[in-house]
DNA sequence: TTATATTGTGCAATCCATTGCATAATATTG
DNA sequence: CAATATTATGCAATGGATTGCACAATATAA
């Protein structure tokens, strides 16, 4: 196992010091061209390279970030991730994937350990549990840039990147209306969210704009997940309440909404159309494709990588970015009434 | 922006030296309970945390381990992640993940970059690229632990966890068998490929532990995906080739057969029933759920985690696990000829 | 009580790179 | 050529924790 060579290697091999070889790889003006060019040299012949833990020791910055989701092995956020990655690799830094699990407590101790290892910043969403926020000023209190995605917490000093939820919300219906539909069912998710809240806004807006009274008894809660989506399924066939369309502001709600009206021989778009959100993969492989709101996690990641990098770059001046990304509305057959169905 | 405590605070704050808070920390018998008790309260009480890259710039050890995926946002490969996580996190490892992007030149980039942070061990699915190993040798050559999961490669010293490809292949076709198939087709990809190659053995030793004669012409190879699959089975139907049921070694291509054999009005399973490979989410999010195989990936991630440890504490000792586990057969609607079907 | 063993602490070097200050080497100017 | 200005390098401390060795403090035995 042999020795990693330092910069005392370089040195001694060439008669020279430590100080200045430090100096000629960092490129300082003090040092002369001929001397740089030998140590370059020398360097790259040893395959020299610096040892993180001597720089983060000395200069207190690790070009490591941190990043915190609920869980890694979800599409939208793994593909956050991947998109954090892309941006940030090419600059240097290590993300720090950690995972909070929706757990206020796992939250605040992964904060900790960020901290410990004294990353350059961090970038997170916020687990649905976690009521206090405490531990992200500590982060601001280290003087340390904190960007939130997706899910935000009011914080001073911070900045965020999300989806347009009500843009999503609104583009949904409009296109439901759009194909025809005026009696909109809407199915949301815990309102105490502000991802839901904004998409129900959404929904709201647009019956507003095209003069369709909004109407409550079409409004259903559940959670996002298929055995959901069968019930409020279920709810409206035994209550004969009448819709041509179902806005769901999850995509596992709507597949259960579908499998349910299929199971009852709803025609679905022809009867009812649904129309799901987050363009989950599975939207495009069912019988039955759904139309769905993509909110391009990949760019929602590579913008607060960017967001980071202006936070880092600018020091001492405090610059807050909030950033809202336009969803996008995916059509697929679920939707599309009367119409020539993409194969 | 307070500076972080440490072990030269609290023996000032003490009149002690830092030697002695050090080793008071590390519990050293050298030291009375007095001591150590008044230095355990005072940490406490400073909220002292160890300079993790002190520790590493000293001991060389980082307490952070290299995990690299072909891509992070792939259903089994970040479960594979959740289970390292889980088994690595309480032990104090932290787990830096990287990304091959299937490129052998990123895979090799990835691995130095590793060397250069000096983790502890790393935990490599190798790209489907690459076809050198020096990088894996250059693992090897310092002296840390070199774990492969899903995708292994020949090195000397090195350990391996994988799914039981073959017993997958065997039981899934077994199942097609036992419900009364004979002629069964097989879809393989890259036989190149370990993981397909087994699986493609395990399908043959079933047929013969069944007395099936193997029939090369129901052979196919396919991409993994869902317009491969789509292929495979237009030309089973316009060449008329007499099967009663396929099994796949991709959900994808299961996928695209389903879709292409529906639109040909084909029975499924009544007269093709349909087994596919991986267990993807999707499977049962379908009209028609799709039997498959279940890897667990995050019993492989806690494997693989397992077998680091127990090289890292083995010190000296080479060690060299080489792992399979039991992949399990989940059966749902594609496949269940003439039963009462789950809903 | 003195000599010896035992136990608890301190000193200082080490890991590697950076950087303020001092100084040597060279170039410029009068 | 002497004197000053430039330029290039070296010295040594720093960041935080560890550890071999030396030594002080205490306990035990004679």
């Amino acid at each position: 196992m042999k020795k990693k060579p330092t910069i005392y290697d370089i040195a001694s091999k060439l008669n020279i010091t430590a100080a200045t070889v430090s100096r000629a790889l960092n490129d300082s003006e003090l040092i002369s061209k001929k001397t740089k060019k030998m140590v370059l040299e020398s360097a790259h012949e040893l395959s020299y390279f610096k040892n993180r833990h001597a720089l983060a020791l000395k200069s207190g910055r690790t070009n490591q970030i941190g990043l915190v989701v609920p869980f890694i092995n979800r599409h939208f956020f793994s593909n956050i991730i991947m998109g954090v990655e892309e941006e940030l690799y090419p600059k240097g830094y290590q993300v720090m994937i950690f995972q909070s699990n929706e757990s206020e407590k796992k939250e605040q101790d992964v904060v900790e350990a960020l901290l410990k290892n004294q990353v350059d910043g961090v970038l997170i969403s916020v687990s649905k549990t976690t009521r206090t926020k405490s531990h992200f000023n500590k982060i601001i209190e280290n003087n340390l840039p904190l960007i939130f995605f997706d899910r935000k917490v009011d914080v001073d000093n911070s900045s965020s990147v999300e989806t347009d939820d009500e843009f999503g919300g609104k583009i949904a219906t409009q296109h439901l209306i759009d194909q025809g539909c005026s009696q909109i069912a809407y199915v949301t998710v815990d309102l105490n969210l502000n991802i839901y809240k904004n998409r129900f806004k959404g929904y709201k807006k647009a019956l507003e704009a095209n003069n369709i009274d909004f109407n409550s008894d079409l409004v259903f809660q559940a959670n996002s997940d298929v055995i959901s989506g069968r019930k409020v399924a279920r709810q409206i066939l035994s209550n004969d309440i009448k819709i041509d369309s179902i806005f769901c502001s999850s995509d596992y709600i709507a597949l259960g909404v579908i499998q349910e009206l299929k199971d009852n021989n709803v025609d679905i778009p022809g009867d009812i159309s649904v129309v799901g959100f987050s363009n989950e993969p599975f939207t495009e492989l069912l019988d039955l494709t759904l139309t769905s709101i993509e909110q391009n996690p990949y760019e929602i990641g590579k913008s607060a990588a960017r967001v980071f990098l202006d936070q880092v770059n600018a020091k001492d001046a405090i610059i807050e970015h909030a950033i809202k990304l336009k969803p996008k509305l995916c059509i697929r057959n679920s939707s599309m009434k009367n119409s020539l169905k993409p194969h």
